[in-house]
DNA sequence: GGGTAGATTGAGACTGAGTCTCATTACAAC
DNA sequence: GTTGTAATGAGACTCAGTCTCAATCTACCC
């Protein structure tokens, strides 16, 4: 019986739109980190970040693609690394074989992801205060006894999504 | 100035043979997962698992293969995920775009990683019960908050290893 | 305005991790 | 031994992501 592995490359939509930061300031802090690092803020990028404040989820390159077509491929993948190197935007490998992106932790707020590994959703959650408390002092403690400087850290919860688990 | 990215592949070492459970132990528990899937415990698959446990880290693809390089590595790829399916390998994306891979949390023990940005090594730290507790009901009560069933959780740590500190 | 240097872009070739196919081999059961 | 099924090796293939390069834009200076 051979195995169809899991090649879903759809993520059901949940993308409810992000009210914390105002669009404009946004794009002002982006402008201000783009500058530091020697870059332009163009319409390109202004696009992409656009479209990643849009949701309050990371995003594929693939549905970067369909939602900015006019902007070829590679120049969303060149987009997105500048981004990530002047430090507004991240990306996160999940549970599937495909990279996505979301703001940068700075820009919004910092939260974890709760990965179905049946469709590959990838849904953020908040944490409270106590409880990062709780988890910066230990992750500070686990890599301190390796030498380890830590940045920063990502809580990814494994699991079936609310939809997953009905069909 | 074009922005040289990261592509560094090699892993450096820090491969201390794990301990905890005996190689025949080991074995014996991958071949009753893998009956459970009717499959059978090939040679391939032995060599695939007795690399994995004579490492305290995950692998990528390319070690394995320099590993083993007896075994092909369509057959290798092929092995791993059959014993991913078997719930005896389990995959890791790292914060470089190569997938690792481990025992799962079953053979072993559970673990959380330390990440480092500059070189992507990957270091398994284990954290102590009480932080897992908290830990685990916390990651809980994040979950159910969105009809989410929780399955397993992965703490990664993103920082700079001691090596990448000092260079 | 024109000139210039450097940043940015689009198009498309390229790379390589990971998958798939298919003929062959190994093994279990009868 | 035969038969059916699982496992394997070889290599073609796919496609996410990267790289190259010529063209274009923009800031800045004269």
């Amino acid at each position: 019986m051979p195995v169809e592995r899991q090649r879903e490359k759809t993520v059901s939509s949940a993308g409810a739109p992000r009210e914390s930061t105002p669009i404009e300031t946004l794009h002002e802090l982006v402008a201000i980190h783009l500058l530091r690092t020697d870059q332009r803020y163009t319409a390109g990028r202004q696009a992409v970040i656009e479209l990643l404040a849009s949701f309050a989820r990371p995003l594929s390159i693939s549905e970067i693609s369909e939602a900015i077509p006019d902007v070829p491929r590679s120049s969303a993948y060149r987009h997105l690394s500048d981004l990530e190197r002047a430090g507004v935007v991240r990306r996160i490998a999940a549970s599937d074989e495909f990279a996505r992106f979301e703001l940068a932790e700075d820009l919004t707020h910092h939260h974890h992801h709760l990965l179905c590994s049946l469709c590959g959703k990838v849904i953020d959650v908040t944490p409270s205060p106590a409880f990062e408390r709780t988890v910066m002092s230990m992750v500070k403690e686990l890599a301190v006894q390796q030498g380890f400087e830590p940045l920063s850290h990502a809580l990814d919860v494994i699991g079936h999504c609310a939809a997953c688990q009905t069909t």
